[in-house]
DNA sequence: TGGTCCATGTAAAACGTTACATGATTCC
DNA sequence: GGAATCATGTAACGTTTTACATGGACCA
């Protein structure tokens, strides 16, 4: 249900077409929520058609014609009445840890190599978070209060992925020790 | 795609009912996967089918018969061609961060009332797998392969949720200054 | 001429949630 | 007498993923 959420707070933050969205929930949206084009283009036609958002056509010559969704009254009271409600924890599934958890099936050393992987693509993460941090919220103390709101999701990115590097350090240094001496 | 590997997992390490089975998704394996009894009882179906589980009914008097599930020959492949497989970064989809990103539409004081309730979850599932810990990894040093492996997972789920309460902390004392002093 | 970017979508299959359904036993 | 536990499922619906589809502009 939340789909919808993500895509109005999106959009009451800088109205946009889909393929911009989409862009987005690729980028800085990416560190809260996740969603594919083919997602986004029919939450976006469920929306208009609840009247929760307005599409504007944009005609461009070098490019193909867009269309600017923007939030309605409507959209935001529908938005608003879901912000007052109190969420739950959110359900984890993580492939990596079902791997693990049947790691003793296959080599240390396999799984050392997938371990170092993932602290990889955490690694990579970070930095595009950081960098994001660095660029857009250089003087913490002069945001404004949605600024604030936004710089804090931020900090959960960034606090998120140090803690997996903590702990694939961790890993790969317990895994380390079957590798050099089996049991 | 991985409900599957899941169950397997799960089964490898200990053959059981859907209904046991649903217990440890809440319970034990809920630190890295979650799923719906209907789920469970949909899936060990389909693995059925494929042959890569098999049945055995267990009769009781007092209670109603259960059908015990082992994993097959077959099934052991199967989980472990996807075991080579390397893994890509789980999707981030969180609805306290969707919540957040758009909190400058209510009041400070709502969100952070919201925090704290989140906080307090954070809380208790800490405390649960730090109980697990107690109980089944009294002696880290002396754990087998399959052992070490399914505590890294426990591990991991600590740290998280360590992580979880630092960040609210952070976030509740950043807010606590707009309803103090609202701009 | 081959790939990436812009921009939008459809369709089928897999997966997940919610509600419904049954029935004995055990504990308070 | 009522609730929880054990134990299994079906059905409808909603969401997500994967694959397919189009077509011009721009760059190397």
């Amino acid at each position: 249900m939340a789909l919808s959420h993500a895509i109005l707070v999106s959009l009451l933050d800088c109205p946009s077409s889909g393929y911009d969205l989409a862009k987005r929930f690729d980028g800085s949206v990416g560190f809260f929520w996740d969603a594919s084009h083919q997602q986004i283009y029919r939450e976006l036609a469920k929306l208009e058609a609840a009247n929760h958002i307005t599409a504007e056509t944009i005609e461009q010559d070098a490019r193909p014609n867009k269309k600017l969704y923007s939030v309605t009254e409507s959209g935001k009271t529908f938005l608003m009445e879901w912000l007052d409600q109190s969420v739950s924890l959110c359900p984890i599934k993580d492939d990596l840890l079902v791997k693990l958890y049947g790691g003793y099936l296959i080599e240390p050393d396999a799984m050392v190599k997938e371990l170092r992987q993932q602290r990889k693509l955490h690694q990579t993460r970070l930095v595009e978070y950081q960098a994001i941090e660095d660029r857009f919220f250089p003087d913490v103390e002069a945001l404004s209060q949605k600024g604030t709101y936004q710089y804090l999701t931020l900090r959960n990115g960034i606090q998120f992925e140090q803690g997996w590097l903590k702990w694939c350090d961790e890993a790969i240094a317990t895994l380390q020790s079957f590798v050099e001496s089996p049991e």
